[in-house]
DNA sequence: AATGGCAAGGTTTTT
DNA sequence: CCTTGCCATT
């Protein structure tokens, strides 16, 4: 304890629980501070003690705090406890929240200095694809040699650096398309800036880059924050770090949170050695380890150290605990995949007949697909589970689209939003109606919406595509002037309605058409919670968690990356065979980083566990429809012989016949093998989330310019009694310009309205 | 616009 | 093996 530490008798609430080494984090207010905690040791206890201490001692007002987090439920949890201790102090902490949304509340208020409007769209991986997409075809390469989804990890990988388009060097521009990789970006930016929108990267990007070309407005933020907290320090990327760093000078008080031997992010961008050099990068920081344990029993923690002592460059921990040895860690080796997955169901069931729940059980694996075997099982033995993680709510075709309407009504320049659902519901509108949409927009520099709305006044579309894309853009028109008075989810249900969307899903027969309804409907459940519109999108933009834990007691079945920050008194570990975990992509590529970090999975995994862990490895896997034998992980080998306790049930081909032929021994051995009627919801139970935005902070600015009316001025080369040439109605003579609209007698198809930009100039 | 056939590819995914 | 996405066909 320090001693400078008040009596305990004048000791506030917060610090009464804590442990020594929490304390000091707690009270060791200035200067930079590295908390290195260990899985289970009470980090979040210490965190939100220090958040309450800070605010219960004046030394920072709520506001003058930033505290950053990774996920949104984490971001959650502490704007919960911390309110609690402090007695609805949060209200007033705008700053604490994820980096993204903390990034995108700045951003709204500095938007014009990157070319943005403030209410700017963000889009998510869908519309980014989408529009590489159309990047990629538009400069004429190959999209099966240079698929989207590479560009979009380049570019990604790119932002999470740090990086703009300027500094991508040709070397690095190799990466795609024999060297176009940074001239694609660069268009890419240009793009979502037309359409006034900013991807996920960008939120941090465009901070980063205002930071460094406005001393101001750093010199603004810097003098507000007093106090900086980030949590999941080594999940930090470099772009994250940077903007850290810019941040917390000169002041430096920055105290981060974390745990090197639980990165397992790196691959997408989070860089360790942040939390690794740390110290020299701020100078003076202090060290705090907080090793004791509260959470598993001391096989387990001794297990999962004895597993993780094999990596090098570690900053050293040492986990203990007081709850005694208990129950050795289980390997369990077993023939095959399905007898996995029902040795484990056995023993869940084992488990329960002893007084166990569901919920206490969880089976972890390293790749979604893993999650299969047991699925089926279940299905098969009628136990209930739930797998979390796949396809989450707003993932889902219906409620991006429906997404989709009130972001172009919020705001028309939304071009991914306009191409998302002009034909959806079908209405007529196929590819070369858009195509026209699309050839005129580009050539006028004008959003979809107002180039639909042009091409109306014409020729250009046959009679039928203009009715439905007139009716199209009037409907669009008309749910703007309706935004302002209508709360937001009934202004949804009303375009639902009148867009013929929830007709078509009712006409629909297919027997997903119920599920996406009362998907829609759940939507506009989850609007009422947001008074505008505005707040509504921040929400689906940043917010994609969906917390879809229904009632009911259910195994739950995840990735271990999906696991991290949760505990289960019982933890089944599925799959420790080489080339499955590690993962053969681990292997292949990537060296002893990749290897390492794989090992800091098994750790993040074997730490989940509170009483019992439970590691499976089959003999057989059938890989790619191909059965392969494979050997225990690694892994399992590193595991201390003394905590563990090692099993082989079925160990050769006697068994096999056994558990496969035999209905006596296992009824269901037959039906696990068939293929199970999919569950398609995974739980849409989506709960409000309890997250709110602070929305009276945030401006509405009305983009300006209806949708229906916007004149252009038209092209100068042309003159009344020239004659031009139409692509689809042929050689004719100009009658009369009016703006960027022409009318032509045209020489074969009579006279026409058409658009200055579908005409050529022909001697 | 909707279907079928066929080739390719097939970790992890906080925002 | 089994899913997904694209193309070609009606």
């Amino acid at each position: 304890m320090t001693e400078s530490a008040p009596p305990p008798t004048q000791e506030p609430a917060y610090i009464a629980g804590l442990n020594p080494p929490q304390r000091e984090a707690v009270l060791t207010t200035e200067g930079p501070v590295l908390l290195l905690a260990g899985a289970g040791t009470g980090k979040t206890a210490a965190l939100t003690a220090r958040l309450a201490h800070l605010i219960a001692q004046r030394l920072a007002w709520p506001s003058q705090i930033l505290a950053v987090t990774f996920t949104n439920k984490a971001a959650r949890e502490m704007k919960e406890r911390v309110s609690q201790i402090t007695g609805g102090a949060v209200e007033g902490m705008p700053y604490l929240g994820t980096f993204h949304s903390v990034c995108a509340r700045m951003l709204r208020s500095h938007a014009e200095l990157v070319g943005l409007q403030s209410n700017f769209t963000i889009i998510d991986t869908d519309d980014q694809l989408r529009l590489l997409k159309q990047l990629i075809e538009a400069n004429r390469l190959d999209i099966k040699r240079w698929p989207a989804r590479q560009l979009a990890g380049l570019i990604d990988k790119w932002k999470n650096r740090g990086w703009t388009p300027k500094h991508i060097d040709a070397a690095e521009s190799e990466a795609f398309a024999n060297g176009k990789g940074a001239e694609l970006y660069a268009q890419y930016q240009e793009r979502l800036k037309q359409v006034n929108a900013a991807d996920f990267g960008d939120l941090l990007l465009h901070m980063l880059t205002i930071f460094k070309g406005h001393e101001d407005v750093v010199e603004q933020y810097r003098d507000r924050f007093r106090y900086i907290l980030v949590d999941e320090y080594q999940d930090t990327n470099a772009a994250q770090y940077d903007w850290l760093r810019l941040l917390a000078t000169p002041r430096n008080n920055i105290c981060v949170v974390g745990d090197d031997d639980q990165s397992i992010y790196s691959w997408r961008g989070a860089e360790v050695a942040n939390i690794l050099r740390f110290e020299k990068d701020f100078p003076g920081a202090k060290i705090i380890r907080l090793e004791q344990n509260y959470r598993s029993t001391g096989h387990i923690l001794s297990a999962a150290g004895g597993v993780i002592a094999h990596n090098s460059g570690r900053l050293g921990k040492e986990l203990w605990t007081e709850a005694g040895d208990g129950e050795k860690v289980r390997v369990i080796a077993v023939w095959d995949g399905p007898e996995e997955a029902r040795r484990v169901g056995e023993e869940i069931e084992n488990l329960v007949s002893k007084g166990a729940s569901l919920d206490d059980c969880a089976i972890l694996v390293r790749a979604q697909h893993q999650t299969r075997e047991f699925e089926e099982r279940f299905i098969a033995i009628g136990m209930d589970y739930q797998i979390i993680g796949g396809f989450r709510f707003y993932e889902r075709a219906e409620i991006r689209d429906a997404i989709a309407y009130l972001r172009l009504v919020h705001q028309p320049q939304d071009d991914l939003a306009f191409d998302r659902i002009v034909n959806t519901p079908k209405r007529g509108l196929g590819d070369k109606a858009v195509a026209t949409v699309h050839q005129f927009a580009r050539a006028q520099s004008s959003p979809l919406l107002m180039a639909a709305a042009q091409i109306l006044d014409t020729d250009e579309l046959r009679p039928a595509a203009r009715n439905s894309l007139g009716r199209f853009v009037a409907d669009i028109a008309r749910w703007r002037s309706m935004a302002g008075s209508m709360p937001a989810a009934e202004l949804m249900k009303t375009i639902m309605d009148e867009s013929g969307y929830t007709a078509a899903l009712q006409a629909d027969k297919s027997p997903e058409a119920a599920g996406r309804l009362e998907n829609l409907a759940e939507l506009a459940r989850a609007m009422e919670e947001y008074e505008t519109l505005d707040a509504f999108l921040e929400h689906v933009s940043l917010v994609m968690d969906t917390d879809a834990r229904d009632r009911g007691e259910k195994v739950t079945i995840m990735t271990i990356h999906a696991a991290k920050g949760l505990e289960f008194p019982n933890v089944f570990l599925a799959g420790w065979e080489e080339g499955i975990f590690p993962s053969q992509r681990a292997l292949d590529e990537g060296g002893v980083a990749s290897l390492e970090e794989e090992r800091r999975l098994a750790y993040v995994a074997i730490t989940r566990a509170r009483k019992l862990a439970t590691i499976l490895h089959a003999a057989n896997r059938r890989i790619y429809g191909q059965w392969t034998s494979s050997i225990p992980s690694r892994f399992v080998d590193e595991l201390p012989e003394e905590h563990i306790e090692s099993e082989a049930t079925m160990s050769g081909g006697a068994s096999l016949w056994k558990a496969q032929f035999s209905p006596h021994d296992d009824p269901f051995a037959h039906v696990a093998r068939t293929k199970p009627a999919r569950t398609q919801t995974r739980g849409p139970g989506w709960q409000r989330a309890q997250s709110r935005y602070d929305s009276s902070e945030q401006r509405i600015v009305e983009s300006r310019g209806s949708a229906v009316s916007l004149g252009n001025k038209g092209r100068s080369d042309l003159e009344v009694g020239q004659r031009v040439f139409h692509g689809k109605f042929g050689y004719g003579t100009i009658e009369a310009i009016e703006g960027n609209k022409l009318e032509i007698e045209f020489e074969k198809a009579g006279r026409k309205r058409v658009l200055d930009s579908f005409v050529n100039l022909e001697g």
